[in-house]
DNA sequence: GTGAAAGCGCTAACAG
DNA sequence: CTGTTAGCGCTTTCAC
């Protein structure tokens, strides 16, 4: 009926629960006759230790909390599922569980889910997706003295993270795009404040500095990550009046809705606006035309996070800042601006 | 440093641990003033009842777990993660906590990793996704005695299930494009033995039975529910030379892998072929053209699938068995066949 | 109304 | 090498 506990199998043996646990857990000191025969009755009778009254007594849970983004009715970005399950795959891997949180918005309800989720009591450590600038939740978590690494740059030191090379890619990209000839690039960043969209965002500033091309604010525009954010986003840029010749959106879905909003507009990809998205998930290269993209490592980046963690948790070494390498993966939604249209730019 | 415990609370108090826990759990037995007393304490201290111990006291653990598919490197389908936060939501609202299994493939690593999460002793209860006809998970669930309901549906009656109405809405999907003349309706269906795609097939079966129209070998593909399973059906079914005036793909992704082996056989959507997807995804609205999907109502299907897991956990009434309705939706990926081509079907 | 005591299942000193 | 004894922090009889 109910599981098989250690006194169980003490009982059977005539041992103590002591060298019960001591035999199962590889304790040198119990006799190797001893070892075998607890081992194969516990095989037997299918026990396997519970884990809470584990977790009781050693004040560890062997489980880690993730914390996706979850605003309601607005996110579904295969990134993040992408992202968890390669997160989740290492942590099982590793002995780990994991535990989701899903904070609705970004209200005083998502601090109260997240520090409710982040009880030192409940999870060993913690990685915390989409940082903001000062978020809270980081002082949280260091005031319980939580480990935790974050999915995103932190400003402070003391934080371990991992990211993709946000700026570098975005560089990449708008690079790529200027080559062809474009100056008048739009840009369409992720929430205020959103480390990854910031640094995106710094990307496209300094190849657009570089090549002497201005940064106008008409062609502009905060999206928050989403397909109809980026929708939106591109709509008003559109409606600025100020077409402009390519666009580089912070992440793909946003640039899935920025597609949209163009050919609402009549006008066609990449033959008169070139797109390029930002994360690599798969779906960019079933859309039409293929979307051009930063591609991130999403699998080693969850892996890598579950790593990193791990070894905060075991409290060895210092924070952990990890950038990992990502490509700028040119596909059929960039191509070279209309003739004339690049003169444009410069004014 | 550590969280306070009941002892440190009493102490102040000069009460007794089991004072105080009545106390806090509002048992009416202790003195009006004592409870306000404790409260404030309790409030000022900051003190939360650690769920470890709870759980091994009470044997209850307030969480609940949630296996999701997770096939290495393949999938990435946003339907879950907005049925992930959905039901992550309205556990939270509940008082209970997610975890998450990733079982890694279909092997028996898979069943390994699902019977360490499926364990009564860690979950309350679980939410299965994806089910199989005779899904070794299932029997897994029933033998532990764990409350459970599938989204999805369950042959055996006593099983708890949840469903958007997966074969009526593929038969209004394919009915709509039998009302615009189509007769060569191929179908991609979903893994063999999946209970979601079978009754999709079933839709499109009973759909075409009812026109009279035949169901052809030759245009009919199995996929995997990824992109690149749609994609590979797809292209499997053009080359058997026999192309069909719109297909009925069993979830929306592999829609979108469907239209680009399409587009890459020169075939235009929906001049050429007309597509319809399944799931209703928010990125079906933002691909070009605009995929037609069965909208399901994926926000209260999470939301349900935990209502539906609380009742059965607290034991009241028998098994549920919940089919939401959903919507088929007209997009622009479908449209009338060319001239001629309707006429081919009939044969 | 409140307290004392036992116990959930396990680990971890401390003895022998 | 193995057993004994305490807890981990909470709930829950059973007394008073």
């Amino acid at each position: 009926m109910s599981s098989p506990t250690l006194q169980d199998i003490a009982d059977m043996l005539k041992l103590s629960k002591s060298t019960v646990s001591r035999a199962l857990s590889g304790d040198p000191r119990v006799a190797e006759g001893t070892r075998a025969r607890v081992a194969s009755l516990a095989g037997h009778m299918g026990y396997t230790p519970n884990p809470t009254a584990r977790a009781l007594a050693t004040r560890r849970t062997n489980t880690i909390g993730l914390a996706v983004p979850w605003a309601p009715r607005s996110l579904s970005d295969p990134f993040y599922l992408e992202f968890l399950g390669a997160a989740g795959d290492e942590a099982m891997r590793n002995g780990y569980s994991l535990f989701l949180s899903t904070p609705d918005g970004d209200g005083p309800g998502a601090v109260r889910a997240h520090s409710e989720l982040a009880d030192p009591r409940r999870i060993d450590g913690m990685i915390l997706t989409e940082p903001r600038a000062n978020d809270e939740r980081i002082s949280f978590l260091r005031r319980v003295e939580l480990p935790f690494v974050v999915l995103g740059v932190a400003s402070d030191p003391e934080v371990s993270y991992i990211t993709g090379d946000n700026t570098a890619g975005a560089r990449d990209a708008v690079d790529y795009l200027i080559s062809l000839g474009h100056a008048r690039i739009a840009c369409i960043t992720g929430p205020p404040d959103q480390t990854a969209s910031d640094a995106r965002f710094e990307g496209y500033r300094l190849a657009m500095c570089s090549a002497g091309l201005p940064i106008d604010r008409n062609i502009m525009a905060a999206g928050d990550f989403t397909q109809s954010g980026g929708h939106s986003a591109m709509r008003a840029i559109i409606d600025s009046g100020w077409v402009p010749s390519a666009v580089f959106a912070c992440n793909d879905v946003m640039a899935l809705g920025a597609m949209r909003a163009l050919r609402e507009a009549g006008l066609a990809v990449p033959a008169d606006v070139s797109v390029v998205g930002f994360d690599g998930i798969s779906m960019a290269e079933y859309v039409d035309p293929p979307l051009a993209t930063v591609k991130q490592p999403i699998q080693e980046l969850g892996r890598t996070a579950v790593q990193i963690l791990i070894g905060r948790m075991s409290g060895e070494g210092g924070p952990a800042h990890c950038v990992l390498p990502v490509e700028f993966q040119p596909r059929d939604s960039v191509g070279p601006p209309r003739i004339g249209a690049s003169a444009t730019g410069r004014g």
